[in-house]
DNA sequence: GCTATAACATGATGGTCGTCATGAATAATG
DNA sequence: CATTATTCATGACGACCATCATGTTATAGC
């Protein structure tokens, strides 16, 4: 069985979005190659005619992931001028994003996966983590004297409570304390991104 | 072959300690239960005389991580009363933490795992949140006219800050930038410590 | 000391894993 | 239109997985 080569293209295409979802959703651990084809409509065998291994799915998947993440944050930032910083936290730590792992935050979602997972995955991460930094050192208010590292430390440090309380608020079992995380982390960096 | 009672008992508190390490560093889907057995100097067979099932096993092993954290934690905070909290940061966003997960926070290793592995396991990681938040809460500085949900709130925020200063720092695959993320995040909380 | 029993080793279960060899079928190329 | 090239399906590979049945052995209770 052959397919045109558009067709061909918009499998390999499909694979990868499946596979971001399903990663996010199970870890990369939590889903077989099997699992994947047959979401994506096809079976195992075709695999390997798209990418040479899983650990190559996994970067190229996160990739994927992170420069969607990247056009999300750039349109919440860029559509929210007078206060962009509080439009992004109040999007990335909203109930709709904690409830949904398969189409949030990679980073939130595989971390500690990439962690476990090899030079290459850590690659797709680490690159697609500094358009993010400079995207919110951007927004950040500027304080009298502080010059692009200060910004850049604080975007740090603010993506850091970000990914944090994202994790812990899908972590715990009871729904009021997961409310508190999020609303503590909330009000916190909104003060800090309105001041 | 049959043991001493506290022979027994011995070996499961080894297979809790060796499970609770492996998982942080290789994550509850990235070992099985023969490596583990291996690793405690058992047999597969047995394990089922100690624990019901991998889950429970993966349940009890993070009870008894958070557990020790929680004793490391308290320790940090009262041997240092004139800044407790910029000591717990201080050993919490080190480099010694970072390069092993194997010892370290069960939060920055495996809190994404234990989203996607079920209500028991939750639970173990919900209850061991707990308690952190209280000592941090009590070591938070206060201001004036802060209640105890203010410092609650406080609490929260400087622990999801934590966390995600550490899983994003050892996700990176630059050096520099990992330290920087450790720099930043040490920056920022110990300065809302001593405030 | 005898006996019941608990702890662990051995080994097997069925299932799933990533990977690859083969073949069929059709698009692309001439 | 004939040929080549490639995409995917089928099926199999050995390895590993969690789980359990059975057997061995020495301890705990009598």
């Amino acid at each position: 069985m052959r397919v045109s080569r558009e067709q061909a293209a918009e499998n390999r295409v499909r694979i990868l979005e499946v596979a971001s979802r399903l990663f996010r959703e199970k870890g990369f651990d939590g889903i077989g190659l099997a699992d994947i084809m047959k979401a994506a409509g096809l079976t195992h065998g075709g695999f390997y005619g798209h990418f040479k291994s899983k650990l190559d799915l996994e970067a190229e998947a996160s990739r994927a992931t992170l420069d969607k993440t990247r056009l999300h944050w750039q349109r919440r930032l860029e559509s929210n001028p007078d206060n962009p910083l509080g439009a992004l936290i109040d999007g990335y730590l909203s109930e709709a994003q904690r409830d949904d792992p398969g189409t949030g935050c990679a980073f939130a979602a595989l971390a500690p996966d990439a962690t476990r997972h090899g030079e290459v995955v850590k690659a797709a991460f680490s690159d697609g983590l500094e358009p993010l930094i400079d995207m919110v050192a951007q927004a950040v208010p500027d304080m009298p004297g502080d010059d692009g590292d200060a910004r850049r430390a604080e975007a740090l440090s603010v993506i850091s409570e970000m990914v944090g309380a994202l994790v812990l608020a899908r972590m715990v079992s009871s729904g009021d304390l997961s409310d508190e995380i999020l609303d503590a982390s909330k009000a916190h960096l909104k003060q800090r991104g309105s001041l």
